[in-house]
DNA sequence: AGCCTACTTGTTACATTGTAGTGAGTGCGC
DNA sequence: GCGCACTCACTACAATGTAACAAGTAGGCT
């Protein structure tokens, strides 16, 4: 299976991702429904940001009896190894190691999601931010 | 000292803040240089960026000798603080603990500034994003 | 002194993201 | 057969990401 270089999920991005992980697949309505604890949006505005995911590859749209439902094409593993890069490299300005382990804590993620992540984050090294020195 | 509302900053800004943390203060051109390895913007998108930061509040300009400096308006614990969040609550989904214990082994942060992270996390507590059964 | 040049500053630009409204279709209950 | 509820496509507008361009200015050169 190719791994292609999808983009970064952006923040807003990222709920949708987290909805759609959970659910492996979701209509909008659903999504939409799902959200509306934490953000406040309106259901035009989950429409609007699925519409853009699905055109910039993050998602795949299908149509069944009527309606539409998207999959997520990244990977939970994947999408989280992207924010934790950011994190790690530009706000902790430590190594993945550390990070990764706190995911052990959270029950957001399961063994084998946890294991890939590990490997995705050792895939591309941190042989930067970290010693940042003086 | 009042403590405003500021905006969160976004990625971008976040850079900006990263180097005047270090730096106290500074002008664009100081900024730009620093900046250069991590991400690799234009002259002008720096300008821009940070003129944008000085509008919302997230900088102060003076004028000092004919060059414009600047310097954050809000503290890096402060600004660690809604990272953090963001993070614990959106991505990790665990309590803030956790990442503020990570912090203590990155050198990116003195002590003090680790102990006024931890204070600000504490002042509005994750009664949310934790323990997400199902 | 007058000019060139390098650099700062202000202004403008354009794509993407965040957030949302509107109007055209469509199926369902009455 | 009509009105309602809901999906969908399209449009909109502000904020952010990223950058070019023009005008001002200070220092060096001749």
């Amino acid at each position: 299976m190719p791994h292609n270089p999808l983009p970064d999920p952006t923040r807003a991005e990222y709920e949708i991702l987290k909805v759609l992980w959970k659910f492996k697949e979701a209509s909008i309505r659903e999504v939409h429904d799902q959200l509306h604890d934490n953000r406040n949006w309106a259901y035009s505005t989950t429409k609007t940001t699925m519409d853009r995911m699905t055109k910039k590859g993050l998602l795949e749209k299908g149509h069944y009896h009527g309606v539409y439902i998207y999959k997520p094409l990244i990977s939970k593993p994947a999408g989280l190894a992207k924010m934790v890069k950011f994190f790690a490299d530009h706000v902790l300005e430590l190594n993945y190691g550390s990070v990764v382990n706190m995911f052990a804590e959270s029950d957001s993620i399961t063994p084998e999601e946890l294991k890939e992540l590990a490997s995705l984050l050792n895939a591309d090294k941190p042989n930067k931010g970290k010693k940042n020195v003086r």
